[in-house]
DNA sequence: ATCAAAATATTTAGGCTTGAAATATATTCA
DNA sequence: TGAATATATTTCAAGCCTAAATATTTTGAT
């Protein structure tokens, strides 16, 4: 008596949706307390300064947020505590003065070369759970999910 | 030169959460949108009526912020704005002055079930990457993950 | 060369989120 | 009984986040 499935497979999608929620928020959760108590910072002020360790000649504030998927206002936010914090800066970009590049100190380079090895080894305790190819067979899936959500926008 | 891997998988490991990261943030971001254009709403509203939802008897304060991982405080501002809404009310609890049992109001259960159909169509819309087996897979493996996260904590 | 359109970043208002402190009520047990 | 402790919720300050509005600069079509 129950509706049939309109499109098969549909159930199993959503139960995926839940555990990606479920595993997101216990590990956000958990990195965000260790952040917090071992480094007395944050999450969104790590990427920034993670995304600016991989670009060394700096990035634009545009750069920046659609690296990290996130608004504007947002960057210019986290960019103002990391300039007062000292590990990051904001240089004019001759030939557009609308423009900023922001990239680290060295003092930001140091802190953040010290903090990223401390913060892989979170994660890789908090999947533990996982196997090698567990994880490769995640992200190889996880794969063609991202690859179809570009697609569809 | 390079150094050796300290413990097989690590690297197969952060690949997952950067991957889980930008699924997350893609299909929050979809939905987010989705939720405001066409219902003036909110996913922390949505998430905290869903679970309402479940439970018809309603639930304590403290219930609701456990059942969705997030501190008390947050669950007192969204319902607030859910009560102010019209769609969940507040009831004393019989011999613990301390507490209230939340639950939904039946304008409350008329919007959510119209509006659940709905909000599961655009999660499998932006899963459609996923066959049916692929979402079994992910699923089984990832309640491994969350199972030995309950255990370290 | 001009000027409308597009691009870059910031500001603003409002909502979400946390952790800590405050408040109110219940329970325990000496 | 009554003081200490525990539990339930709210309040608060600070940070994160978005969408929309604003200011400035650049681009490009004419």
């Amino acid at each position: 008596m129950s509706a049939p499935e309109p499109n098969p497979g549909t159930r199993a999608r959503l139960r995926v949706w839940i555990k990606l929620l479920t595993v997101n928020r216990i590990m956000q959760a958990e990195l965000r307390e260790k952040m917090r108590l071992e480094f007395g910072s944050t999450l969104p002020r790590f990427d920034v300064m993670a995304a600016l360790d991989r670009e060394p000649q700096g990035m634009r504030m545009s750069a920046l947020s659609s690296a990290l998927m996130v608004s504007n206002g947002n960057i210019t936010g986290i960019v103002d505590r990391l300039v007062s914090d000292g590990v990051v800066e904001r240089l004019a970009v001759p030939g557009d003065r609308r423009a900023f590049i922001v990239r680290l100190t060295e003092a930001g380079q140091h802190e953040f070369a010290a903090r990223a090895a401390i913060h892989a080894g979170w994660i890789d305790e908090l999947l533990q759970g996982l196997s090698e190819e567990d994880a490769d067979t995640i992200t190889a899936i996880l794969r063609k999910v991202v690859g179809k959500q570009r697609e569809q926008q």
